[in-house]
DNA sequence: CTCATTCTTGACTAAAAAAGTCGGGAATTT
DNA sequence: AAATTCCCGACTTTTTTAGTCAAGAATGAG
């Protein structure tokens, strides 16, 4: 569960939205599902769980709508990608080695790799900020 | 579909056990699957696929079983997963770009964002050989 | 030759995760 | 009060991953 999920892209880009209208008021969830082709239902669900990350607010009513609440050069993709991911209630508590108990083995030099992999990935989302994606859009128009 | 899948974590405890075993003639599938605890129907599967790599060869019959044919210090994981992913046949034929029609905004930024995080993970992919896991395995005992 | 053994093939089923939908309710503003 | 907009939880559908199965074909032993 590490990369091509929709429901993460989803996230950035109703974010980069956001920035884009950021000081001109709440956007609504139908306008940003609009802009950015997204499921007006699903996009519900996907802002309502990014409130719990304080990056954005929101606002019912007939000026309602979300706001970003932070300068896009202070959100990573990173960081939104870690709160995603900590949404989902894993209620397992069993690491991978803990659960197949032959630990001395293969199992550990290969998970290590995992996870050296996916810091390596992290590394890259982590030096992503909302405005350089701003910033790159502006760049090929 | 790039990191925590059970087949491709599988395909590679299969070709460790190989290594393992290498000189000492095939090793088969139902005594594989005993010492990677891995569901030996499944294992069938993986292997089979796992020919069409050039990493191991079969032998049907009493004696029969799988060979490791290439040295494991020329074997990284990187290319195990890399053959593992081309075996399910994607159709498709459009990049994510060209489905959904706007190209000229943060698609862009993010798919190649996107791209350089997979590259990083496939680079510690690419770096681990099976002769590593070997080796860490050892100085673990 | 024939039989036990082992891989082979392709289709099949099951389970889990991801994607998306829905109805009715609760704030907010006019 | 009425229109608007977010809110919440449960629900359905689709896709992916995991795993199974039965019948067949090669191989070597005796």
């Amino acid at each position: 569960m590490l990369i091509t999920q929709k429901k993460y892209q989803y996230a950035i880009r109703a974010i980069f939205e956001l920035a884009k209208h950021m000081g001109k008021g709440p956007r609504k969830i139908s306008d940003i599902a609009k802009a950015q082709e997204i499921p007006v239902r699903f996009l519900e669900v996907i802002l309502s769980q990014l409130k719990g990350s304080g990056f954005v607010e929101s606002k019912r009513g007939f000026y309602g709508g979300y706001t970003l609440v932070r300068p896009p050069n202070e959100i990573s993709v990173g960081d939104v990608f870690r709160f995603m991911s900590g949404q989902y209630e894993t209620v397992d508590g069993m690491t991978d080695q803990s659960k197949d108990n032959f630990s001395l083995n293969v199992h550990v030099a290969f998970s290590s790799m995992m996870n050296r992999a996916r810091e390596a990935a992290f590394n890259v989302y982590d030096q992503t900020t909302i405005q350089n994606l701003l910033n790159n859009e502006k760049n090929q128009q």
